[in-house]
RNA sequence: GGAGGCAUAGCUCAGCUGGUUAGAGCGCAUGCUUCACACGCAUGAGGUCACAGGUUCGAGUCCUGUUGUCUCCACCA
């Protein structure tokens, strides 16, 4: 039954229709299933803001590559989907919208009206980047969706927050902290990115207040000066020993602050005497507790000088600091100006610079949730691929700081404490209070602030699952297996989830971290919206098809390792579909209206047959050992080997001459293997490229509904034929050399050639007579047993088994074929030298497994036979010439 | 300052626990309207596996150092 299908594969005309077939099925769909293992995956959620980018892309496929092997394994396979809030992020997008449309702020509108506008956002555009994740072809479960606001993630993180305040583990401090004065939150150590910036040392004289001289101090912030509260000297600096406990007098500010010895201050650096603003420096906040030092904070929310800056009130900071130059310049404190490099911190989001400011926020105490989060890496409990990344995760938690997780925000999770104004006790509770827990008092207020967005993040592998509940479904999916991201979130993301999986269910969320490295643009670097050099996905769909662009994120690509995309590379996996889709094409076209997918019998089976599915059987054992240890690379580039050149280059090739003859019954044999290799294959290439292999696995004769749930491929010890193989193999090098000698000669595929063989395996080249008459233009194949005596017009080919003698008259150029012969003869002299080297190495006889050491020696024994069987055609052709 | 990655063909990269004469894609060259496919077929050119040592019977692979390059963490007033 011949079928009408396009010469070229048309993806755009597939996808849609396969993925709706695949969720009309509900096989995305997993159930608590007693009968099956579960495995689960938690999809890193994506910005609620966010469009598909390639980093979603490689994300999306490598998880959604393991969910499918596995589903297809026989594993119950939950692949659980969500979107985050994204705190900042979508605060700031609406505020954009609100501001160009309406010209509003979100103050004009209240807290209250403005989250309802979120909301509203979220509705209209948040299932955006969901419809995109489908056009990947993820096999999610879309019926357990989740959203990291929705009513049982708040339920989760109120719970959290609670019992971590309940056991002392959250606490509000003062602390300095990362101000982002443009977005007008704290942010966390995390969320700072250091940028080395141009800058200057000013150094600014400030007089003893006695009288008696001054000291230089050296700053690269002049502006913090208004809040300094002392000078700091190391307590070892000669220079300075006599003025420790003196006073000096502020210039500008014209008071009077104290001289105080500490080792913080460095000899070497500057003038070794450094001021101290305890308000808006972390180390000055430390060297300010250890000597009492006033802490006097200067600059507002805004980044502006406050009310307690005097004269440069409500100048924006880096005004202020033009002005204070100026002035001090006026009044004769500068004493000069450095050119001086340095790291300066800005917001991850907005990248401006981060203000240090003293402020009181919430922070997680980390060090006791570290240890156990330590202990469960040291212990294989949770495992990195590539597990260098162990070393990454062990750094961060063996230098954990505490976390600050409170955001002067207003779309997140609200923090749940209330303060009294009566007592001024903190009500923190599960159950939103109405009165102070401790007097009673009704007059009590909720923190304005919300929580980081990561802290709800962390929870992600189990509040997905039902968690605070007890649900059957956290029992059995729970913990996850693989959770898949890019080492860019370890720290972020990854680690504060294994911290609050153990702390919070007393498991590891997960056995495994899989990570993958960044998709860069063609030139290295990232691909981002400021450089606009980000490459759609989406148009790459479009353009070479879904498939295509899986398999360009996970060819040529090692986990961890960073990739360049390649459009090219697109190109190269879209032919591959192509190649595909016509190999199928030539199968469907040869199949007979009764064909079935089912091996013929044994005893049918011919040596071509017997090669090519041995060769699957090795392939499938090889593919799935890949794929259980995460190396989805090497395995795609096997089938992709497998099915080009194995499948289409030979055994298509060679199946060719039966299925053109009469003879029925071969015929049927030949086109049995092709349809059950093809099935096979397609099934071992269907986690990768989803839609091709369903589409013509559909057309296939086949049992079950769809490949998506078809069965994994198995090794079969009863299609390991090793002989047979090997036996094929020695034909294929025989086609191969005649093949290249003729075009070395340039001589025309359309002229056939008589064929002489001499040959030890008679045997295997009869029986791949029909193979060389097709395959290296042979006319008649006559066999030998011995060497011809009239060489004249005859070219001599040797290969491992056999000399091959072809005719080709006035096109032979004696002394080309004795040139490379001769080529040949030194190159195999030259390999078993070295062979018999090693082998007359008595250490290596000794000491070197023996299967190598045998190994060489029948290689040795192989070259030795090729060399006097090409030594045998040298003489020969010497008599010619 | 601390830690880590990378360095293999013109380009982009594979190469798992050390063991064939080191591979792929793209590019390049030559030939081919061969009855699935020119998004194709065949053949070929192209590599001191960064450098220097070491371990080993044996090193692209393991160890040490050097150079170049990238990243992460910490952070210098």
């Amino acid at each position: 039954m011949a079928r009408e299908l396009p010469k070229v594969y048309e993806p755009q005309q597939v996808e849609a229709r396969i993925y709706n077939m695949w969720q009309e099925g509900g096989y995305f769909h997993a159930e608590k299933d007693e009968s099956k293992k579960p495995f689960t995956i938690v999809m890193p959620p994506p910005n609620v803001t966010g469009q598909l980018h390639m980093g979603h892309a490689m994300d999306a496929t490598l998880q959604d590559t393991l969910i499918r092997f596995k589903r297809m394994q026989g594993y119950n396979a939950l692949w659980v989907p969500g979107v985050d809030h994204a705190g900042i992020a979508t605060q700031i997008k609406v505020e954009e919208e609100l501001r160009v449309k309406e010209g509003l702020s979100r103050y004009d509108l209240g807290r209250e009206k403005f989250l309802e506008r979120v909301w509203d956002w979220k509705h209209k555009y948040g299932n955006r980047i969901v419809e995109q994740q489908k056009k990947l072809g993820a096999s999610c479960d879309w019926d357990r969706a989740r959203f990291t606001m929705d009513e049982g993630c708040s339920k989760a993180v109120r719970e959290v927050f609670v019992s971590l305040y309940e056991k002392g583990l959250i606490y509000k401090g003062s602390r300095i902290i990362n101000w982002c004065p443009n977005c007008v939150t704290a942010l966390s150590d995390a969320e700072v990115e250091y940028v080395d910036k141009p800058g200057h040392l000013w150094h600014i004289r400030y007089p003893l207040a006695d009288g008696t001289g001054e000291v230089v101090v050296a700053t690269t912030r002049p502006e913090t000066m208004l809040g300094d509260t002392g000078v700091c000297v190391n307590p070892n600096d000669e220079r300075y020993k006599d003025i420790v406990g003196k006073k000096v007098i502020l210039p500008l500010v014209n008071k009077e602050i104290p001289v105080v010895a500490d080792d913080y201050a460095e000899m070497e650096f500057g003038t070794g005497c450094v001021k101290m603003t305890p308000a808006h420096d972390p180390n000055d906040f430390e060297v300010g507790l250890r000597h009492n030092l006033e802490v006097i904070r200067v600059l507002d929310d805004n980044g502006k000088v406050n009310e307690l800056g005097g004269k440069y009130f409500g100048l924006d900071r880096y005004d202020a600091r033009k002005q204070i130059v100026k002035d001090l310049e006026d009044g004769g404190y500068l004493v000069k100006i450095e050119d001086h490099a340095h790291n300066v911190g800005t917001c991850y989001r907005c990248h401006k610079d981060v203000e240090p400011i003293i402020s009181a926020q919430w922070f997680v105490k980390m060090q006791p949730l570290a240890e156990e989060a330590i202990r469960s890496v040291n212990d294989g409990e949770t495992k990195f691929v590539p597990e260098r990344f162990t070393k990454n995760y062990m750094n961060w938690m063996n230098n954990i700081r505490d976390w600050c997780i409170s955001r002067q925000l207003w779309w997140g999770h609200q923090i749940p404490v209330w303060y009294c104004e009566d007592c001024g006790h903190m009500t923190c509770s599960r159950e939103d209070p109405t009165v102070c827990e401790k007097c009673g008092s009704s007059h009590i207020e909720r923190d304005p602030d919300v929580l980081d967005t990561w802290f709800s993040s962390a929870l992600w592998p189990f509040e997905t699952l039902g968690w605070p509940d007890k649900s059957e479904d956290l029992d059995y999916f729970y913990p996850t297996d693989v959770l898949v991201t890019g080492y860019d979130i370890i720290t972020f993301w990854v680690s504060r989830m294994i911290v609050s999986g153990l702390e919070h269910t007393k498991k590891a969320p997960f056995h495994t971290v899989l990570i993958h490295g960044l998709v860069r643009d063609n030139q290295g670097r990232k691909m981002s919206k400021s450089l606009g050099n980000g490459i759609d996905p989406l148009e790459m769909i479009d353009k070479y098809g879904c498939d295509a662009l899986r398999m360009n994120m996970v060819t040529g690509n090692s986990p961890g390792n960073d990739m360049r995309f390649y459009v090219e590379r697109c190109e190269a996996m879209r032919n591959f579909a192509n190649k595909l889709w016509n190999a199928s094409r030539y199968v469907m076209m040869n199949l007979t209206e009764d064909a079935k997918n089912e091996l013929p019998a044994m005893d049918k089976l011919e040596i071509a047959d017997k090669w090519v599915l041995s060769k699957l059987n090795t392939l499938i054992a090889e593919v799935t050992e890949n794929l259980e240890k995460y190396e989805l690379g090497v395995a795609v580039q096997k089938i992709y080997d497998f099915i080009w050149d194995t499948y289409c280059d030979w055994y298509i090739e060679l199946t060719k001459a039966r299925l053109y003859s009469e003879d029925a019954d071969r015929k049927q044999t030949a086109i049995q293997v092709l349809v059950y290799v093809l099935d096979q294959v397609l099934r071992l290439l269907h986690p990768f490229m989803p839609f091709i292999t369903e589409e013509i696995w559909q057309s296939l004769p086949h049992e079950g509904e769809a490949l998506i749930v078809a069965k994994w491929p198995e090794f079969r010890e009863k299609l390991a034929f090793k002989a047979e193989e090997s036996h094929m193999e020695s034909v294929m090098d025989a086609i191969r050399a005649i093949r290249a000698r003729r075009t070395e000669m340039n001589v025309p595929p359309s002229k056939k050639a008589a064929l002489y063989v001499l040959t030890a395996k008679p045997q295997i080249f009869a029986e791949g007579e029909g193979f060389l008459q097709r395959l290296a233009y042979a006319d008649a194949v006559t066999l030998l047993d011995k060497e011809p005596e009239n060489l004249d017009g005859m070219v001599n080919i040797t290969t491992a088994d056999a000399k091959l003698y072809i005719p080709m008259g006035q096109l032979v150029d004696v002394a080309k074929e004795l040139a490379r012969i001769t080529k040949e003869l030194e190159s195999a002299k030259k390999f078993l030298e070295g062979l018999e080297n090693k082998l007359s190495n008595e250490k290596f006889v000794s000491r070197a497994p023996e299967a190598v050491v045998n190994a060489e020696r029948e290689k040795a024994q192989k070259t030795r036979d090729l060399i006097a069987s090409l030594e045998q055609s040298l003489e020969a052709m010497k008599k010619m010439a």
